[in-house]
DNA sequence: GACAGCCTCCCTACCAGAAGGTAGACAGTG
DNA sequence: CACTGTCTACCTTCTGGTAGGGAGGCTGTC
């Protein structure tokens, strides 16, 4: 029977829900094997440890972004509304609950106490990140496309720490609007037509 | 031999030091009582349960941050001049180490996964600083001293957004240059002195 | 002043369950 | 036969938590 998703497939994603919503200290291998429906120790056979799986699970996780990222920039050419697209993205996963938080952004917040593999991986995402968003700013900022009041990697940092802190928000006052809320005027001030 | 400090106000501060690093479950009773110098079970005579500890930690912060927010507005009247402070006060508990994040940002990233009693209290810290932000917001707007861009409610959560977002690059980066650095758009954007 | 009673704080010893992980057997497939 | 994937059974260590006792300090009463 061929299987759509694998079976290690299957264990990676309900362990990214898991960490999704209690960190990396916050699911057991049992847990893991509850939703599957598989044994515990068949888990280990997929991944030997716990920090094998989690080191495997940020690596795709920063790999599938990158792929989203680049079909996002095939997609859509102007920088403010690769932003803005990238804003809605995160939008559209606190509403409708599917993946209301970035992992990484999860799993930096408890970065000391993380498996060094583990936060090497997440340090990776953040750089990646960092990257993409800076380079955004920068074509934004050299076409026109965008209205920055400071350096492009200082502004690509800002509006990381926004959307990042936005995420926080809309967690703790359990409202999705909240995000949309917040990012909606920093993505106003970067639009060009409103500039002064 | 009257100690400064006393037993349970050492378990509280090991406690937030623990939950700064590593969240709700990256301690236990047994890290606490290792920094304390005291047994296990002692600690239970303190705090019955680790919900307890916790809540009672969470309470407690919100109250020193409220304090503390006091203190600041009677020191400082000018409404930019008070979000500089608040921004300087996280700036260099990162720099120092001492600090390097806060509690309650750190515990909302996981408080689907919280006991309840925890996640309440967090999420009054979130509304009770909100709220202080907005009135900050509210006041500079009145007296000319802000230069908003959008509704003073929305400037305060993007603002208390800014600096959560930042202690996690922060953190991420492992640079904590990289806070002030986010910040001082933001701080200057909202500046009077600069606006168009 | 003596002393009984109580309270606070910490201790040792223990518990049940959950943690991550291992060993080895079995079934199905190429 | 070898390989893959799953299983049962088991291990060790850690988890939050409990029971009960002992030392020391207050206080009320004779």
């Amino acid at each position: 029977m061929s299987n759509l998703l694998t079976t290690s497939d299957e264990i990676l994603t309900s362990a990214r829900t898991l960490i999704m919503s209690g960190g990396y200290n916050g699911f057991s291998y049992a847990d893991i094997a509850g939703v599957v429906g598989i044994r515990k120790a068949s888990i280990h056979h997929h991944f030997p440890s716990k920090v094998d799986l989690v080191r495997t699970l940020v690596e795709r996780y920063r790999e599938d972004a990158e792929v989203g990222i680049a079909a996002l920039e095939h997609n859509v050419q102007d920088p403010l509304e690769l932003l803005k697209a990238y804003a809605a993205h995160w939008a559209n996963c606190i509403e409708d609950a599917s993946r209301p938080f970035c992992v990484c952004a999860l799993l930096a917040s408890e970065l000391p106490a993380l498996p060094p593999e583990v936060a090497g991986e997440v340090k990776a995402f953040f750089r990646f990140l960092s990257a993409w968003l800076t380079s955004v700013m920068e074509r934004g900022s050299r076409e026109g496309a965008l209205n920055l009041s400071s350096q492009p990697r200082v502004e690509a940092e800002a509006f990381m720490a926004s959307v990042h802190g936005a995420m926080l928000s809309a967690r703790a006052y359990g409202t999705p609007e909240v995000f949309p809320a917040i990012l909606a005027p920093t993505l106003q001030r970067l639009s060009p037509t409103v500039a002064q």
